[in-house]
DNA sequence: CGCAGGATGGGCT
DNA sequence: GCCCATCCTGCGG
């Protein structure tokens, strides 16, 4: 049993691949895993991405191959956590890819639950379990995601990605316009979003 | 339903 | 000192 679990999770070689979009596209469907304190899991199908590709990318934090103790996890090898805090309430979770040095991050912005809906339920405070991860900041929450995972492997014990059986096709794979970064100029209409068709959790649709 | 405004704090120009 | 890769509430229609 244990085994077979260790086999579902994503391989090094998912994340350190050099073409970030397809990583974005595939990411859809796949199960991000959070234990909770009791050793259960709290899980959910991701369902919305955005890529961010540094160093010519204005909207990303690492423009022009910036380099602060903020964004430092974001230069480390494909399949490292990149959490960061915002809007002084909120963390955003978002994945490496690529090699070492090259600043690549996808953005986790939507899931659908999976397991542990009750705990979720519980963290976010909400009557309506269409608002439990429907958004970068909300899935920080319903997941237990904060800047103690910044810099995690994806490939340890503490937060990692797993293949799941929610097969997203291509016909199903929505793309368009980054949110919230209207200052970016060229690349505010680059269409580095990727999300499932119709699915209820995207936070815009 | 849509939209405006407030919450709240760390990072960076 | 200003700017956020956001969320929630309350108000108007």
């Amino acid at each position: 049993m244990q085994e077979s679990k260790e086999k579902r999770k994503l391989p090094r070689e998912f994340y350190t691949r050099h073409d970030i979009l397809v990583i974005a596209r595939e990411l859809l469907g796949k199960l991000l895993v959070v234990p909770a304190a009791d050793g259960s899991r709290v899980s959910g199908f991701i369902v919305e991405t955005e890529a961010y590709i540094a160093p010519e990318d204005k909207a990303s934090h690492a423009y022009n191959f910036r380099r602060t103790q903020r964004n430092e996890s974001s230069y480390s090898i494909g399949g490292a956590v990149y959490v960061f805090f915002i809007y002084g309430m909120y963390f955003q979770f978002n994945v490496v890819t690529n090699v070492i040095d090259v600043p690549h991050v996808v953005l986790i912005r939507a899931l659908e639950p999976f397991e542990g809906v009750e705990i979720m339920r519980e963290r976010r405070k909400t009557a309506n379990d269409k608002n439990l991860t429907s958004g970068p900041g909300k899935l920080c929450i319903a997941l237990g995601i904060d800047r103690n995972l910044n810099n995690e492997d994806l490939l340890g014990e503490k937060i990692w990605i797993e293949e799941s059986d929610f097969k997203v096709s291509g016909k199903n794979v929505m793309s368009g316009k980054r949110i919230g970064i209207d200052y970016a100029e060229e690349f505010a209409e680059k269409p580095w979003r990727f999300w499932v068709k119709d699915n209820l959790f995207v936070s815009r649709r």
